[in-house]
DNA sequence: GTCTATATTCGGATAGAC
DNA sequence: GTCTATCCGAATATAGAC
């Protein structure tokens, strides 16, 4: 069917959608209009058209492409640093690849309204909980030399999870917040009796 | 200039926006369209237009509505009981005083598009800080028996309100939420060293 | 495959009668 | 103050030329 490459697709593709969220960082999903998203792009109605069906599939994908984070693989040598030290390059990467942090409470926004959007994100939660578990077990056992790491590690994952969390929504929708104590307040609290 | 009492404006006003809080709540403030809340409300468009003169007015009004939380006054004696508990009561009481807890996601998502909304948010941030600086400096002094239980309270409040609001984050946009060992999580944290 | 131009639907807001 | 009917602009999607 196509008449170019795949590649060329793929490019395409993703040279819309970059366009995309770059707008839907500023203005949001709803209030971006396919006009904007066409002078962005510098294509044309017809040309983004022929690569998705309609806005809801655009916005759909942009959503996906957000949560499909490659998390960057924590390299092992990781497992003595301290929790809010975790969390902040857990962060610094989320910033990075998704460009605004913002974005993604826009998601979580979404995804109280539609199904789709909650499975994605829901996806995405299972795996920051499976990985801040691995994580928890290493700085228990390594860090702090606890016995029973492993537990506790199950345990406390998605606390810390809700902790990042709380980290992004003070810093992108509360003011006066100050991120390293944030942090330093995360690295210090042990599980207690 | 108004023909009828000011209770019967003040009246009339919240019927509007409690008809169309209903519907923000299912959809969204964007996807809900005036003839929506007209139609939920039982009335007209001028009706409507006399007491909001615009759809933005009436959304804001409702963000405001929604944040402006009659926060239940802590009775003092809750003082001793642990910050899971302390928490479940909050939650319970934003959760009956907004019918839906993803109504505060979607305020959120909104808080990062326009400083209007991120103002009223950080206002919240603040008091939900101070409120929870002065709950932990009670449960460290009376309930751990800490000496600088003062200093530990301001110290760790952001951290809770972080922790809260993960808890509403993943009981709303997460799948296989377990709320009870959260909170139990919450509650057996300590300050290390 | 991509462009321009346009059909069509929809939503916010108003006008004027009662 | 409230209702009905309607206007106007905006936004999505398509048609047809290149």
């Amino acid at each position: 069917m196509p008449k170019v490459t795949q590649e060329h697709r793929d490019a395409r593709r993703r040279e819309i959608i970059t366009a995309a969220i770059r707008l839907f960082a500023r203005q949001g999903f709803q209030a971006t209009s396919m006009a904007d998203i066409i002078a962005e792009s510098g294509l044309s109605a017809g040309a983004i058209y022929g690569y998705y069906k309609s806005k809801d599939e655009l916005v759909q994908s942009a959503m996906t492409e957000l949560l499909d984070l490659r998390f960057a693989a924590r390299s092992g040598d990781d497992a003595a640093l301290p929790p809010g030290e975790t969390m902040r390059r857990f962060i610094t990467g989320l910033d990075d690849e998704m460009g605004d942090l913002g974005l993604l409470v826009q998601v979580w926004g979404q995804a109280v309204l539609d199904q789709t959007s909650r499975d994605a994100t829901a996806r995405i939660g299972d795996r920051l909980r499976a990985i801040w578990a691995s994580y928890l077990t290493e700085w228990y056992r390594d860090g702090l030399g606890l016995s029973n790491a492993e537990q506790l590690g199950e345990r406390f994952a998605p606390l810390y999870v809700g902790i990042m969390q709380g980290y992004i929504l003070q810093m992108t929708v509360f003011g006066n917040f100050d991120g390293e104590a944030y942090l330093e307040a995360a690295s210090v609290i042990r599980p207690g009796p």
